[in-house]
DNA sequence: GTGGTCTAGACCACG
DNA sequence: GTGGTCTAGACCACG
């Protein structure tokens, strides 16, 4: 479930980080779910305990898990709770991309272009995910 | 004109690159100007000359500038050229990162939030901006 | 009565001294009564045995309870003197704590400040205590 | 400056977090002042140079201090404002631990008498501190 | 078995 | 020279 990417340039563990967050917002793993161990982890991914215990620790820090010391970890957040997180950053993401783009000139009739651009994108794609479910 | 923000963790040159990238697009910088010479803007800035000719041999392997060596540094792309080629790219992060949040469980009603408040977002800003102009 | 919360950063061991501390302090337990079986408690409370027979003996050694080999653990400190204990040791940590803010730069007028809100605090928690048992 | 003691059972890492944070509230590190470099600080204190980073890092994650990669590490927060910081979190502590004395029986004769003792603590330090400075 | 801390040492990007 | 990431491997407390 949980992978790396080595030609990534993003460090292994925020790899990690943004993977376990992932899975909470899809529900994979749910609220008070045990995470694989760090020793279980790095043997899996062939990676080193200390890379996975930083992104635990981590995760741990921004409130998205708890650490039971020798016992393990576990999801904190609700499935929604993450996916609202995530969504929230999304969206303030693409709100700051768009100010830097007025920025540099970015007029009406281009936003207007943009913005059915991206509702196609979004209705595209959004009913290929809902054909998938059903 | 050319500024860093050393608490920003984006790597200085990095950041000078997207400075010039910026001046050229709004025209404050226009195609065959001459840009600082490489040790004026080291020492105006308190930078590693280095750090500038990182920045300046970057800029000229994607066509924004030209090097001719002796010489100068020239601006090699129209006001418009680099206009559009950093819109292109704008559009193209949002639209990630929209597929990136459909991954994430964004639903129809939450996007159609999303549209409106861009849309407020651009019509305040833009209309701001205009303002001044005039 | 005996609880232990997973989620506390402090050891379970620990958490069971000082709940079984408190308890005595509150006199809730009293001098020679049992308490309750390592094996008992440790299945009540879904906790390895090990750590209920660490707890145990930790609070042989501070001198709260006594262990009488094949018959069971009991109350060896009266309510008063458990209560005095534990009232001295929270005196001394508030003055170590008041003497390491000295440290930090602590001034009359805050320390003053500090009065009036500690007095305040101690008077409002305390009549909601009286009030409960009248 | 900076010191560790071994006997301590805290984690070096944490000893030196609250140094730093420490001798910014003093006055002794001001904004933007250079910190010992990792590699520095690590072998003036024999110490691997990974705890130093861990610390630091912390550090940064707690707002203390900004690191600019490549060049080091600087104080972020004025003197007062560390001060502030640090008093408002030793009050707390010893509010908790009053409630906490009034949960295990407190009552109202003990706590003037403990009132009394703190203050008669704060004006002998307090004294004394003044006097060094004079 | 589990997470936490630490050492020794390497290589990287940036300046 | 500076911080950032990572490996290999050790020892600890807790359960």
């Amino acid at each position: 479930m949980i992978t790396v990417d080595y030609k990534d340039r993003t460090p292994i563990y925020m790899q990690i980080i943004k993977n376990v967050e992932k899975l909470i917002a899809l529900g994979v793993l749910k609220k008070d779910e045990k995470l694989p161990s760090v020793r279980n982890l790095a043997t899996e991914l062939s990676i080193n305990p200390n890379t996975i215990q930083k992104a635990y620790s981590q995760l741990e820090a921004k409130g998205s898990i708890y650490i039971v010391k020798g016992v393990g970890n576990f999801v904190s957040q609700s499935n929604k709770e993450a996916k609202d997180n995530y969504l929230d950053k999304a969206y303030e993401e693409i709100e700051k991309k768009l100010l830097d783009a007025i920025n540099y000139g970015l007029d009406e009739k281009t936003y207007n272009k943009w913005e059915k651009k991206l509702r196609s994108v979004f209705e595209n794609d959004y009913s290929k995910k809902c054909d998938k479910k059903i």
